[in-house]
DNA sequence: TCTGAGTGTGCCACATCGTGGAACACGGTT
DNA sequence: AACCGTGTTCCACGATGTGGCACACTCAGA
């Protein structure tokens, strides 16, 4: 497939760019296009915000239409970067797989995981989405929403994935109470069959919950049933250490 | 001008990856392009590095491309914000402009000020480049630089800006060894006729120097000749709380 | 296993859009 | 006033980007 000329060269001129501010015949000379053409590539990246320029007739320099593009990237690596000890904690004292998730709208969107056991295959589900009620780390997100976006969440049609799946918004009400009491949320083959996990919510300064960390396993051995608080308080210290790190 | 559709397009695209991954197909509706515009554009992007997909015949999200470019404008931000204060303290304390310079290669350029005075009229530089040799802040760069590349730089013919410019580089390495004993820099219009300035280093965790800060003045009345050495060792004082705190 | 749906990919005729040479306006210097 | 070098604008032209369409692939359901 030809690839789209006017693209590169749009960003031949911001690494130009990316060394300090250029004029218009410096940038010319420095990616090797007419004058003109390098005029009209800076005057689409200036309406983009991606360079301003500096004065008028002036040199150009970038500007933080980039930065606000990669901002949330970059807000998302940290967050991830900063995760990434926690899941390996947590994946060392539990023995199982562990993850992160961050909310998009009505789904939990995996970013990221720490595998336990290659040899015995979990499906990795970074890069996946899965609605907020089927899974533990949705469901700790709902519980720390406005009450007012829980019913609008309730209020639209939920969808089974198992025959486990609660979809009864009155029983997830009082679930959703029981996870902000307890601190942790776990679900039994809700989602997946054979299936289970606990996650925990991270919150921000504001209180708000910006990410949750879980553990999954396969239902033959996982949780041992005398030990579901214990691994929900293990995940709610995990949680609490990255949230003070956030801080 | 006609503004390139290509270019604006790009962003379009990048904009709506901007709130996470997403298909070809997502993409296309939510920028309103055919899917072929689409995958093109990801696949000139890709090229770049502004995106990637996640894996084959799946999602795109965003890449550090378009980091690695706003890297130098969120890092040059971070200096400038930064210095800001310290800049402001300068003011306070001297009752004289003072600024930030950067070196690129040969020169250093300007990259912020804070005005003193407003009323007597003060070329603000912000935005402009001065050979190391000629200014103060080049000359605190000249100082804590490697032996082998002042000898490359001084082996280069030096311009003469002024009849007092020094341009002979004998007497320049002398003046350096002075620069790093004191730890300031003075210049008594070398660089502009009337005008003076004094400046320091501000170093890196690995002591190298990223920047320097300066306080010029026109030469009627700037400096008292009694307080040229404790004006250095102000702007030595501002430049060592400025380096600690980026420590 | 087969079928259908929806995805991302690749091709190609076409004409729109991006190109780049040239002229122009402007500011600074001599 | 003349010159130089800059950024800006115009426009004839054809190369490139477009978008419709077919295809290959994957997944889910029967």
């Amino acid at each position: 497939m030809a690839v789209v000329q006017s693209v590169h060269r749009a960003f031949a001129i911001l690494r130009a760019l990316s060394s300090g501010p250029l004029g218009v015949t410096e940038v010319s000379q420095r990616v090797g296009l007419p004058k003109s053409t390098v005029a009209r590539l800076l005057a689409a990246l200036d309406e983009e915000g991606a360079v301003r320029q500096i004065q008028a007739g002036g040199r150009y320099s970038l500007d933080d239409g980039l930065l606000d593009l990669a901002g949330e990237t970059t807000g998302h690596r940290n967050l991830l970067a900063v995760a990434r000890s926690h899941l390996l904690d947590l994946v060392d004292s539990i023995g199982e797989t562990s993850g992160i998730g961050v909310r998009e709208d009505r789904e939990i969107y995996y970013a990221d995981h720490v595998e336990f056991d290659s040899q015995v295959q979990i499906r990795n589900w970074t890069g996946e989405h899965a609605a907020l009620h089927l899974v533990p780390s949705g469901l700790v997100f709902l519980a720390h929403m406005k009450a007012e976006d829980v019913d609008a969440y309730l209020d639209e049609p939920l969808e089974a994935a198992t025959p486990q799946s609660e979809v009864d918004p009155v029983k997830i009400r009082q679930r959703l109470g029981q996870i902000r009491r307890v601190g942790y949320s776990w679900v039994h083959q809700e989602f997946a069959e054979g299936l289970n996990s606990v996650a925990a919510p991270v919150f921000n300064t504001r209180g708000d919950v910006i990410a949750a960390l879980h553990v999954h396993g396969p239902a033959y051995r996982f949780p041992d049933p005398e030990q579901t608080h214990d691994l929900g308080i293990l995940l709610v210290a995990a949680c609490e250490r990255m949230t003070r790190q956030l801080g």
